[in-house]
DNA sequence: CAAGATAATATCGTGCACGATATAAATGAG
DNA sequence: CTCATTTATATCGTGCACGATATTATCTTG
């Protein structure tokens, strides 16, 4: 890379965009979910589990980029709330297994108006945000890779 | 939009993309700042300033999309590095100028290197990123319009 | 089988991020 | 000019996020 490519601009690093546009994000989504009593790091994680129930708190960490020091005391909140449960694995007596409720299974009903609306809100056609997923995936996973 | 174009795994939603790419992305740059001694929010913070210094709170955070509640402590733990002044407008009494003292200033000089190399990390042609750049712009903006 | 190594979660301290509220300065309506 | 309103920071409480460390369970090597 030649030193005239290297950004200085703080609009042209990459990490800018990213940044500003998750706070963008946060931002929108909390005025939805506000209505289901949820943050949107505990939306998130439920998404995970709405996919696939029962999962470890490891396995929804690495899914989510995040420590595992982060999710236990995220998953104990939504375990407050009523919405899953944690209770140590047979097989593993060190692992913890996270299972929906009633509750939180009923969540989910709600779950694709907010995506919608959301979609909606960037302006973005369903192609784009395609394109931009696949960025964002293709960038985070060459990061964590080295 | 049909029922149908509305994701519901939770690797189709655009929100996990910029949330788990943003934890791979302070997890990288981490690396490389603590030698800094900052953080990665004070880092970008830092790039607005060396772009253009004497900004006020507001200025900056309107720029992040941050509140000016997050802003405020944050560039305080500037000023206590001894990287930034906080001064109040003579102008406008209200304001708070943050102005970068000769050690803040010097900081520029190792932001290149950084840049460089995370770059390099992510695998990604400088016109991939650029596309990325903009398709997160549009995002945040669509978002923040709306 | 026993002791050390590894692995999964939990705890703690610091910093980021937000909304609600407070304080103080500037603005505006009369 | 005065008082209400608006604007710019600051403060406070809650939750997210990380690294360092602790705890407990499993694995491994001898």
């Amino acid at each position: 890379m030649n030193a005239h490519d290297i950004p200085t601009r703080a609009e042209d690093l990459f990490c800018f965009g990213v940044y500003t546009a998750s706070h963008a994000i946060n931002r929108a989504y909390s005025g939805h979910l506000k209505r289901l009593g949820l943050t949107y790091p505990q939306y998130i994680t439920l998404t995970l589990l709405w996919e696939r129930d029962g999962q470890k708190i490891n396995e929804l960490a690495q899914c989510l980029r995040m420590e595992t020091s982060t999710l236990t005391p995220l998953v104990k909140r939504l375990e407050a709330l009523g919405h899953v449960t944690r209770n140590r694995s047979d097989k593993d007596g060190r692992a913890v297994v996270v299972n929906l409720t009633k509750s939180g299974r009923a969540l989910r009903d709600r779950a694709p108006a907010v995506t919608a609306c959301m979609i909606q809100q960037t302006g973005m056609t369903p192609a784009e945000l395609q394109t931009l997923q696949e960025l964002l995936f293709r960038l985070r996973d060459g990061l964590q890779a080295s």
